[in-house]
DNA sequence: TTTATGGGCGCC
DNA sequence: AGGGCGCCCATAAA
């Protein structure tokens, strides 16, 4: 397959560089030079650049749709990290500066590139040919490879669901704020029906200053009215028997809703009918991505109601039931574990295994081994599972082992995790660590490194199902751009929204269906873990069936 | 005054 | 003595 590689040169232009072949281009003529190669009749090429979030979406707001890319900053870090990568071949004209790279700048504004004196050392070309080196010279070049990809296809999914944006109703949404807040408060003033909620815990507590949201006076209030509670929690409070804490966790739930998803939030991430997050592919050391903007990755049950398709689309959502918990199987191997994952409920599968007497003890055992539970009614379960489902359970098991020796563990397609010490555990000039605390350091660091394995196998998971899913959609056709055929919208680790025409609803269904089998297959090969899908298509991404497993 | 940290809560 | 994140606030430190 073809590869170009774009690099940014002074002024504006771009070095294209095309096999043997270089060339010279104007920013400005990069579009229609992008779009006329992704038609070459011998198909699509790679596009080899530094980074999606700066190249891409300039692309996208001209029209034009990639489709294949290697994104050479987050596989950099990737590659930097992999275990089975010898650094070495990563070493090399320019490699610190690559070495370097942190994310590029929210893209608020599809602005083209900020003027900097690193361009000529970002040649894509170059670092390119290294780490193209970096992943044949692996013993795991197969799986190395199939994580480049993936990874780099994320980041256009994520380029491409902030382009198109989450349909979102601002009517649906003030509503909802003006029944549970009142009206709109003028700006640094707190909605009215806070406020009675505030003036009500006041009075209950005999506290007429009392600012609800500072935990000593919480605190101190309390204590005056005879209640000594160790925090300020809702958990907490729910047990003290006081007339004040009804209103005082009404105000606290309501509190968070104005000021995480209230009138500013709207202000500044909903524009033009659509909600534009921004997202972080592989934000997060397991993989996983995270969001620095937007918070899409938990924006909470509450709102949701204001996600509505556009009149004569509809909202496909699916999610996997139970990934992580299948991953694990896969990964291990575990075949008593793969056949009870056979079907809708791999906790009812263990039941009817007989390895479990109930499904919520399958799901505390299975949980706790890949938390590191040592306690408490799950912390058992783990001990008689791991008769049951040896090869699953040592995995974790092995994982947690290795951490609390201080060794590095890796995915299963190979993303190392960071090394004690390191980014996962930062404390710069810590105090001289005594032995008790160093021992707790390490055994947090198993816990850390028993979960990586899984959420991060879990994560690859969930990024080769993206990745294909993108392609069948779009294959599912329709004319013109991004935002007029099926698209994704949103992903949240193991659940996706489709934009769909409501006549490709059961189409798009059988994409999202094929595509998780895909990467079943892709990640675990003849091994038969099955990913069940609960799909919802709807108006209103409240309305979609969660099963809360 | 700005910056860093931790509690509490939201999501998976 | 249960993993990963972001975000908001209050608070403490600088």
């Amino acid at each position: 397959m073809t590869r170009i590689s774009l690099s940014r040169l002074h002024g504006e232009r771009v070095l294209v560089v095309d096999g043997d072949a270089e060339q010279v281009i104007d920013l400005a003529a990069l579009p229609a030079y992008v779009a006329g190669r992704e038609a070459d009749a011998a198909g699509p090429p790679r596009w080899v650049w530094d980074d999606t979030a700066r190249w891409y979406p300039s692309l996208l707001a001209a029209g034009v749709r990639v489709a294949r890319c290697q994104d050479l900053r987050l596989c950099h870090h990737l590659l930097r990290r992999a275990p089975a990568v010898d650094g070495r071949l990563l070493d090399g004209d320019g490699s610190a500066h690559w070495d370097r790279l942190g994310p590029a700048a929210a893209p608020s504004h599809p602005t083209l590139f900020s003027a900097d004196d690193t361009a000529e050392h970002l040649r894509a070309d170059r670092e390119d040919e290294r780490q193209l080196a970096a992943v044949a010279g692996s013993p795991e070049a197969a799986r190395l490879g199939l994580l480049v990809a993936a990874e780099s296809a994320g980041a256009l999914v994520a380029a491409e669901m902030t382009y198109a944006g989450v349909p979102w109703r601002l009517d649906v949404h003030e509503r909802l704020l003006a029944e549970l807040l009142g009206p709109r408060p003028p700006r640094g003033a707190r909605p009215q029906l806070l406020d009675e909620l505030v003036a009500e815990v006041r009075r209950s507590l005999d506290s007429p200053a009392l600012n609800p949201d500072s935990r000593p006076e919480l605190l101190a209030a309390l204590r005056r009215a005879g209640f000594e509670v160790a925090d300020i929690r809702a958990s907490t409070l729910q047990a003290v028997d006081h007339p004040a804490i009804a209103p005082l966790l009404r105000y606290k739930k309501l509190a968070h809703l104005f000021q995480t998803n209230g009138w500013a939030w709207v202000d500044e991430w909903v524009s033009g009918g659509r909600f534009r997050p921004s997202y972080q592919p592989a934000g997060s050391t397991t993989g996983r991505w995270s969001s620095n903007g937007g918070g899409a990755l938990s924006f909470p049950v509450q709102v949701r109601s204001a996600a509505v398709a556009d009149e004569g689309w509809v909202l496909v959502v699916a999610d996997v039931a139970q990934l992580e918990p299948r991953v694990l199987a896969g990964m291990s191997r575990d075949r008593a574990l793969a056949r009870a994952a056979r079907g809708a409920d791999l906790y009812q599968g263990m039941v009817d295994d007989g390895a479990v007497a109930t499904r919520q003890d399958a799901k505390l055992g299975l949980l706790g081994a890949m938390y590191g539970a040592t306690s408490g009614e799950s912390g058992r379960m783990v001990a008689g599972l791991t008769r049951r489902y040896p090869a699953a359970f040592g995995l974790v098991e092995e994982a947690a082992r290795a951490g609390e020796r201080g060794q590095v563990v890796r995915t299963l397609l190979g993303r190392g995790s960071p090394a004690l010490g390191g980014t996962w555990d930062e404390s710069p000039d810590a105090p001289p660590a005594d032995l008790d605390d160093q021992d707790r350091r390490r055994r947090a660091y198993g816990r850390f490194t028993r979960n990586f394995i899984v959420q991060g196998t879990g994560a690859e998971w969930a990024l080769c199902w993206i990745a294909d899913l993108r392609n069948r959609l779009w294959r599912l056709g329709g004319d013109g751009p991004l935002d007029a055929r099926p698209h994704l919208v949103l992903f949240l680790h193991d659940e996706v929204v489709v934009h769909a025409p409501a006549a490709l609803a059961d189409a798009v269904g059988a994409e999202l269906t094929s595509a998780a089998a895909t990467a079943g297959a892709l990640l675990f090969r003849e091994l038969d873990v099955d990913f069940p899908l609960t799909i919802s298509v709807v108006q209103s991404y409240a309305d979609a069936g969660k099963p809360g497993t």
